[in-house]
DNA sequence: CGTGATTTGTCAATCGGTTGCCAAACGAGC
DNA sequence: GCTCGTTTGGCAACCGATTGACAAATCACG
């Protein structure tokens, strides 16, 4: 050590980023580092006035506690992990930006990674991020089920939209928002309705598929479909002739996106939505931007990803107040892609 | 815990998560903690033959190290942020994306923070997260310079569409794309054109404003700004009156969004786009979406968020491959929201 | 075969917290 | 004033890696 740093750059201890530790406030506030993670940590463990002076002299050296020393002896990291298979998808905005909020207000960290697509590259993915993070909600997981139950053993896990035997899960209920969209259609004199099927590892499209079958018998309407087809707008794009080939009056999109791609298709074919075809998606989430404006089946995203970071926290003990545990409804939200049936 | 656990859950050394230390390779292997450690991170340290034979037991015990006790001694996370003011931005997406692969390309792991458009939120996430990245990308920072500079003495930065003295940045250089443009609604016939200023802590509508005058003043067209405006769908909407009060037959708007809005609000006033008049947004990112199309100054957003990352990585001396340093070009993409001069 | 130079592996300290255990200090009750 | 019970704070081990210093082993060469 160097005598008479002027830079004090050298100062005894020396410190890899300036922060603050609590040996720093042990030595201001004249008492052992101990006490001070229990001042800080265990209220009440300490007296009032050793507390005091603690916390006043943590505030001044604008202490923040090192996350990795104190992940280390505790094994809990205060940190979450989003896994979602395409970061494009507009769907997972909305869930990301939920249970970003959650986290951060719960003093959690948020981490998103993505699987692009692939099963073996999530579970590749999934084993990387496991041992620093307490928790993974799984948002649109290509795992298959035994996979998901594996990784449950030694990680708490939340599933999006998909349903695994003891796995605790935040599903958006199809049928509300697909029985009013059925009823909205037979009113308008539809007699026969496609269904544009999502990927084939999709747990949550072939719910939609069931719903929509469901609604369709109880009113008498024709159902059927096409796919499974990518969940992107080429996907919709390539679909779009299949569909129209089949005399549907009506089309139902796994989501928004397929449902744009649709329109799209059917724009450059000289098939005019709403007048030749109706067109309708899942999810919500661009359909208001678009003329003509997307009829949607409306789901609350960003409610669904502060949920599952809510059942999460609740899992992980670290928070008590758990939100309601019922699947999350759907609407029907109606707007320009929707008219009366051709015939 | 009950005595004779027949679960073999207590044995001996009590793991917290199942995962395999060093400590384990050690014993299997027969050397020491510390030579697994040289072994597995510091090749040629060890002869080839104890290496193997670590990196066999390692192999075997599917060992992964745990980041956080790395992160202790080195002080390196192996973790990056990414600070964006509003997760629901389109234009952030691309970013994301591009950045969450590089990272992960480079062993990386990349968190996602919000600011929610708030400067002093932004510092305050800043200090939280600092602690345990590595490196921050400011997105789309609402800070002031001072408070960038000062963050970056203790923390490695990059800046995204942003230029602050000595820090380095990623920036999309609209020149390109503005020139192009001018000239497009020059040629169209338009003399008078309105830009729709961003938030005035934008450092970018700035660029893009200046961008515009010049190309403007080139070519002999007048360019007036309106502004400033949130970068959002309402933003836009809401300043549609006064664009279209001010004369101007073409308005560019600060980003996409805006852009959309606008055309909202004109679709919602009887003014037809692109007859009576010509909208134009920056980013392109939802603008093939939509019917009419936007024309669009297009930015490489994936690109810009690989490549800030790639510039943290190479300021960390963590990869050697230092991509190009310039600034990201920009170009015109001609839609369906652009037409002739109704004058 | 002996010597010095080099390679290889071990020891132990360290990062910054947490926590079980214990002793000192304190207060109450007789 | 003494004993007993309860707070309160300190000591030290520990989480799982990294790394400087050093000793043991290996090798080359005369």
């Amino acid at each position: 050590m160097t005598d008479a740093a002027p830079t004090g750059e050298i100062t005894g201890r020396r410190r890899r980023s300036g922060a603050a530790t609590i040996y720093d406030i042990a030595e201001l506030a004249g008492v052992n580092p101990s006490t001070v993670s229990r001042a800080l940590n265990q209220p009440g463990r300490v007296s009032a006035k050793t507390e005091e002076k603690i916390r006043k002299a943590a505030a001044d050296l604008n202490f923040h506690a090192n996350p990795m020393a104190r992940a280390l002896p505790t094994g809990r990291t205060h940190t979450l992990a989003v896994v979602v298979a395409d970061i494009t998808n507009p769907m997972v905005f909305g869930v990301i930006r939920g249970a970003e909020r959650a986290a951060s207000q719960a003093g959690f960290t948020l981490v998103i990674a993505e699987s692009q697509e692939s099963g073996s590259l999530e579970a590749g993915t999934i084993d990387n991020i496991a041992p620093s993070v307490d928790g993974i909600v799984l948002a649109t997981s290509r795992l298959p089920d035994e996979e998901i139950l594996r990784l449950a053993q030694r990680k708490t896990i939340v599933t999006l939209n998909r349903e695994v035997d003891g796995i605790p899960s935040v599903i958006s209920d199809p049928a509300p928002g697909v029985s009013a969209l059925v009823a909205h259609l037979a009113d308008l004199g539809h007699r026969a309705i496609a269904y544009l099927g999502g990927p084939s590892r999709s747990w949550i499209s072939g719910r939609r598929w069931e719903a929509l079958m469901h609604a369709a018998r109880e009113r008498g309407v024709a159902v059927f479909e096409i796919g499974p087809n990518s969940p992107t707008l080429t996907g919709g794009e390539s679909a779009f002739e299949r569909a129209h080939a089949s005399g549907a009056t009506a089309v139902v999109a796994y989501n928004d996106l397929m449902a744009i791609g649709l329109m799209r298709a059917a724009k450059a074919a000289g098939v005019s939505v709403p007048e030749d075809l109706s067109v309708v998606g899942f999810d919500d989430v661009l359909g208001d931007l678009l003329s003509p404006s997307l009829t949607s089946v409306h789901a609350d995203l960003t409610g669904m990803g502060t949920r599952s970071v809510a059942r999460l926290l609740a899992q992980l003990g670290a928070d008590g107040s758990h939100e309601g545990d019922g699947p999350i409804t759907t609407e029907l939200v109606i707007r320009e892609s929707t008219g009366p049936s051709p015939r």
